[in-house]
DNA sequence: GCAAAAATGTTAAACGTTTATCTTTTTTAG
DNA sequence: CTAAAAAAGATAAACGTTTAACATTTTTGC
């Protein structure tokens, strides 16, 4: 590999006006600087990163840690993050951890041997966002939000989106909505659930606990799942899938049962289904502001990272997004 | 941030046996290993990267450089990569190039700069291919390949994936097949393209140049595309699309105007369409190898680094999908 | 042609590790 | 209890940069 010492020795210069072009180009006269920068292209010379932050104590890497890269609604965020990163000469580490928490806890550390400049993450478990507290990483959660751990954040008002879904629905005279959820152990799941039931009990509908599904925000328990509320006799007349994967599996669940939408069921997503575009009827779901989400969560950690500590703790609204997917009933 | 020299000096023993521990454990007595490895907790020390690139000369970081994250296609070869390259204790940057060259080249001296230990490239230019020649990047091309560049690769073989779907369509009695492809530049555009000419060639049908559209690999170009197709009085009987989004324009037109696939327009995709799970009529596709394409380049850039040189020139099979989106004429 | 300003050079330290060599201390086996 | 082996320490150099302090050379403006 090339060094910063080949180049100055063929360009017949000092090291240190070398090094003075790539940190403060400004003090070098246009003449030198042409010379250096022909040999510079000539031996194909680009300056070690890792010696550099010995030195400068800093990476301009950004760690951006999430579940699922090929979940729609963190895929197209990413995008957003991958925009806006790149055009501001950032790098970016994707991590992906399959919500597995020694996975996450692994990438973790490393991205702390790494010494990024800070990281996003959306979180599985809050050993891992602990950690990165305690190893004083700079960080903004995504997402999903610790209320007791005191940390900046970027999340949507799931309570609201799901909130208002909920109050749509019962305005089209739906009373029997069957829910699938997560554990209720991740921030955005409880809020969402928060919002239903809250909704449910302003216009006093009973909830019927036998609608309220744990899935796990799995596809294919989503699938059985639906499968055994479609053959109750009492059955649901909307299912409310709280991500879009698990609406996949209820679709599936309903192609199988040779049944149609909404016909025989309603469905109402929370986030947009893979290839929604095309997909028909098109489900009525609740949309996420993945643009801004991305931008700002982005432009925060940029902000943090040049000058030092910022507070930032924003929800932002969703939006629901009318397909024709749920019955008037 | 805490150095080596805290943890040595708070667990009481030298820097040395730090460095020993960290890096040659099992000449430490386990006495001292558990006692260092106690004080590694307490002050949450991860050793510098940086500091240690310096002297070992390895990242174990590989880059993954691609055009779009969010094509299907790539996006689920990437999720086989990362999970194999996780597995083995290596980090992976991601860059998104967006099929801009400019962003490429950005991209790729960046990654030289960080030194990581190799690269894995779908490229959009040569630029970039050469730039990593010179620079004495270790790299492995992925899907795009340059015959005149001698470098190392895996692929598909897409001459063949596209050969034997022409050939499907024939054997069901089409003959008036359009093609929708790029602008004949990158690599698997011309040997898809190849494959359908010498096809079609083989059961002597004549190519109706009007039916060949550059819709440079571009969604609105095949949904405008397939509008005129399908106004023509001449119009085709199917249409054979060279990736998965220019699939989804195609569909998008056939809804917009109202007709049914296959009913009045047959529909053969390369590439798996995002939702495809979902989708009806389902979609025959040509479906390149993912997962073993991800293991096996994964698994041959680790043997790379370790093992120096080695020679990985693979052209891989694709698959023909039977969907109902085909029918017989 | 001269003084001031600008550009470049010289030297050396620092960043956080690893690693080689050599020395000293501790543990183990008989 | 002793000799050998194992473990730990001490010292220093190296990796590729940046940066500060100061010295020297070159350019600029008048």
């Amino acid at each position: 590999m090339t060094t910063i010492l080949d180049v100055a020795k063929k360009a017949k210069v000092s090291v240190v006006t070398v090094s003075r072009l790539l940190n403060n180009p400004d003090i070098v006269s246009s003449r030198t600087a042409n010379k250096i920068f022909q040999v510079m292209e000539q031996l194909n010379y680009q300056p070690s990163q890792a010696a550099r932050y010995l030195v400068q104590k800093k990476t301009n890497t950004i760690a951006v840690i999430m579940p699922d890269i090929k979940n729609t609604f963190f895929n197209s965020w990413f995008r957003f993050i991958e925009e806006y990163s790149s055009e501001r000469d950032f790098n970016l580490v994707l991590c992906n951890t399959d919500e597995d928490p020694l996975k996450e806890i692994k990438y973790v550390k490393l991205i702390h041997s790494q010494r990024v400049d800070g990281a996003i993450i959306a979180p599985t478990s809050k050993a891992s966002v602990e950690y990165l507290i305690k190893s004083k990483v700079r960080f903004i959660l995504f997402d999903r939000v610790f209320k007791d751990l005191n940390t900046n954040f970027i999340s949507t008002d799931h309570y609201k989106g799901s909130y208002d879904a909920t109050e749509y629905l019962i305005r089209l005279g739906h009373k029997k909505i069957a829910i699938l959820k997560g554990n209720g152990t991740l921030y955005p799941d409880v809020e969402r659930f928060a919002g239903f039931r809250n909704a449910m009990k302003k216009y006093n509908i009973k909830i019927d606990p036998d609608l309220i599904m744990n899935c796990e925000f799995n596809e294919d328990k989503a699938l059985s799942a639906t499968k055994l509320l479609l053959q109750r006799s009492d059955k649901p007349t909307v299912i409310f899938p709280f991500n879009g994967l698990m609406s996949i599996g209820v679709i599936k669940a309903v192609q199988q049962l040779k049944l149609s939408i909404p016909e025989d069921i309603s469905i109402l997503s929370f986030d947009e289904i893979p290839g929604s575009d095309i997909f028909r009827p098109e489900i009525t779901h609740v949309m996420q502001p993945v643009n801004t989400l991305g931008k700002d969560i982005m432009a925060a950690m940029i902000r943090m990272i040049s000058n030092s500590s910022q507070h930032v703790r924003v929800f932002q609204n969703p939006e629901l997004i009318i397909g024709n997917s749920v019955k008037k009933i």
